[in-house]
DNA sequence: GACAAAAGTTACTGATCGGTACATTTAAGC
DNA sequence: GCTTAAATGTACCGATCAGTAACTTTTGTC
């Protein structure tokens, strides 16, 4: 069991979730897709939640790194960052094969609080809102948590609607929507 | 056929998938659900997909109605209508049975546009932006559904931060928000 | 009460679900 | 080269999936 054959598994296994739904996907086609038979598939992972749990995992990881490496390249000063983060989500929205959040999705599927799929969703939410808080910090915000939370509000608004398909560039809505919250809470933009 | 029969059924169904999603639930949970024999299931709705539409239907119906009555409800001019909208999701989130949006899971659920159940969770958030924006006009906005669409990132980023369940009252830090929105677009409050 | 149509039930279909028993192949250690 | 254990493939499990054929009961009309 090498170790990166299990790792080429949970890259293939979440991009067919990510694609086609949680319960929707079967692991005959997870079998199929991956080319690996079924048996070694359950050698990897001891059921399907698992494979599921490290398919979030994987994505919570790469998604978090590609988010931050993208804020920080685009800004350099923690409230400018903030501002960006819209930037880069109007990225992501743009690619050809954007379909949401996977852990709106998944614990769309998974509704439980209770249920390891659910929970682990929810904490990639927490880690999120924990980066944003530190950036408000260092933005010299009086509530950092406060104004951590509405940019996030106005992040989790824009991804769901953009998914809804309805009119409006949903991405450039919400940073505009930001970059007023942001004035409100720290004044004028000084930097620059 | 009595006409509240199917309505009733529909009534019943609507429960189920909201409590527990759309493909984890099957034909057998809801014949057993509703006290009806499968056939006549099949006798009301051609297939599942149709049911679900039916489900929907029903819901934005009754969501969007007791939305508009509360807004109204709790204020009287456009502008605390707008505001009073977080009042009542907050109301919403504190019911025992609240699980999120059901529009948004179904939408997490069916992801190809083209498939109706997708269009018709669509058409439900098209609805709400459509009354929103007419809000936004009759408060004076200068560009109602610029504004109409930043208050709906916050409804919509309320209801999955309060479903991912992390520290924060959604609905309050929503509302707070949103009144800087609309302060910073309509200028101060005049009314009262 | 006769009769026709609608609404209901029982019992089943083939397909697919998540998961596994068991035989076979591959690869490493000596 | 022989032994041994891990990795894999075949072929299957019972349960459940969405959906249906054939038959019985209920209901409204005259």
């Amino acid at each position: 069991m090498r170790p990166n054959k299990r790792d080429e598994l949970v890259r293939k296994a979440l991009a067919v979730f990510y694609r086609n739904g949680f319960h929707a996907t079967g692991m005959d086609m997870l079998v199929a897709e991956t080319g690996v038979s079924k048996t070694s598939m359950y050698k990897h992972f001891r059921n399907k939640d698992e494979l599921i749990l490290a398919a979030l995992r994987l994505r919570d990881e790469s998604f978090r790194n590609w988010l931050y490496r993208r804020m920080e390249a685009l800004s350099e000063c923690p409230r400018g960052q903030m501002l960006a983060m819209f930037d880069a989500l109007a990225e992501w929205f743009a690619a050809p094969d954007f379909r949401g959040c996977m852990f709106i999705k998944a614990v769309a599927e998974f509704q439980e609080p209770e249920h390891p799929i659910h929970a682990q969703s929810a904490e990639h939410k927490r880690l999120l809102a924990e980066h944003f808080t530190a950036l408000a910090r260092k933005a010299g915000a009086a509530e950092p948590d406060r104004l951590a939370r509405s940019i996030l509000l106005l992040k989790e608004g824009a991804i769901v609607t953009r998914v809804m398909g309805n009119a409006g560039d949903a991405a450039a809505d919400a940073r505009a929507a930001a970059d007023i919250l942001l004035e409100h809470a720290l004044g004028p933009d000084t930097a620059r």
